[in-house]
DNA sequence: CTAAAAGTCAAGGGTATCCTAATATTTTAT
DNA sequence: ATAAAATATTAGGATACCCTTGACTTTTAG
């Protein structure tokens, strides 16, 4: 079973956990288009290798190894698609597929030296978090933009869907990226549209989007915390 | 096929044909580490898909198209090269390894915008040029510094193998390194060892080692005409 | 000219991955 | 409680790749 194939096995499973666990076979075949028998010969085989705990009709988790794998993944995901935004200046809505090949590709000692060369950062371009070293899995829990209540500001933390060029481009023409600031001003009856306001401007958002958009609600009263929160993607300026 | 094995037999075929054109089918098995039968079945496939000109018993020599991909994957291995010494300071001793599984994975907007970011560098961290955007090959003839006379001095330009840390841990422990200044003070009649002065002292070097390190002989005479010449790889300072 | 070296070809094996179709299990809705 | 629907699994087959062995052919060198 090549290297290529089990990697994207784990990842597949690995970014379905976040929303579903244990992960079902159904998901994994969709997610990555091919027939639920496929998945689930896979699942054995992965289970064998003991990067998976499945159980047959139950569905899968992964385990602990499998989980290191996952997150090891990811980690080089999130630091080259910082490296190809600050560094190589290709946008944030494209970085996903570069990021993508390059992370088979890379040693431990490369990723090491890249985290140190980038200073660590601790968000991707799209606000995801970026395991560290040590490889403990981030609970990512929060509102969408689509849950806050009229009249509420909140700040952008992360797009959910990282790999579609085209949303992330339709949000970029609303200046929708992490770090923004947003008020919502009003929320339609139906379809919940969501009338916001961003940098000064107001402009009009679907349920559907709004529900891929984590922000942080400012809690009026008090000091912002000290919890980080990412940075608008953006080129560093080179000498 | 394989993407990934296509292209590592172009690789080995595109390496080989500087000393030897066409290349002979041991020449690929043994390179490549597999039996002389799945090289003559394999050209026979890169043959049908125009990649390489084969004539049996006769060997193989790359295609326009074929040479075109060698060049391509040459360029992005060695800019990554240049990428992984000059900023991420992993010695040029190991970053063939690393440039290896990385020049796979490189998407061409990556490959352009990296050569951008490094501007546009010549050579590698070994002294081997670095094909241009427009992939023209570049002849590598010149002199070794086994080839140098008692008393002449000469430039390090290039370590022809790349892939052997050992080899170029020891070149490192010579300082002779791409760039170096280097004069022959003696030849061993037997042998053909060399007594050669880097950097004010003296050091011995054997016959074979000096077979691989090319070299500029200075034309004592003349002003040093303006080709380029490869620099000492180091790391970058950064701010 | 002939033997050794180099190279090819055909046959076959192992692995990996995918699919469809048939079967089995679980869930759901009545 | 049970039938229908949804979900999941297994069996079996197809394809591809890449390798090896061993018999055969061509080239080369004495």
């Amino acid at each position: 079973m090549s290297q290529r194939t089990v990697e994207e096995y784990l990842e597949t499973i690995g970014a379905l956990e976040d929303s579903e666990s244990p992960v079902s076979t159904t998901s994994i075949a969709q997610n990555m288009g091919v027939s639920m028998a496929s998945v689930s010969e896979m699942l054995h085989r992965l289970s064998v290798k003991g990067l998976v705990s499945y159980t047959p009709y139950g569905g899968s988790t992964l385990t602990d190894e499998g989980e290191q794998r996952f997150l090891r993944l990811t980690r080089r995901h999130r630091l080259w698609e910082v490296f190809l935004t600050r560094y190589l200046g290709i946008g944030w809505e494209d970085v996903y597929d570069h990021a993508c090949s390059l992370e088979h590709a890379t040693t431990d000692l490369v990723a090491d030296k890249l985290a140190s060369f980038l200073d660590n950062p601790e968000f991707c371009p799209h606000g995801s978090p970026i395991p560290k070293k040590n490889l403990k899995r981030q609970n990512i829990t929060g509102t969408t933009m689509a849950d806050l209540e009229i009249g509420q500001s909140a700040r952008v933390l992360r797009i959910i869907t990282e790999r579609n060029p085209d949303f992330l481009r339709y949000l970029s023409s609303l200046e929708l990226t992490p770090g923004t600031r947003i008020k919502v001003l009003n929320k339609a009856p139906y379809d919940g549209t969501l009338a916001i306001e961003v940098n000064g401007a107001g402009k009009a958002i679907g349920k559907e989007a709004a529900n891929l958009i984590m922000v942080k609600p400012y809690a009026t009263a008090h000091k912002d915390s000290g919890t980080p929160v990412p940075q608008a993607p953006q080129q560093t300026q080179l000498l």
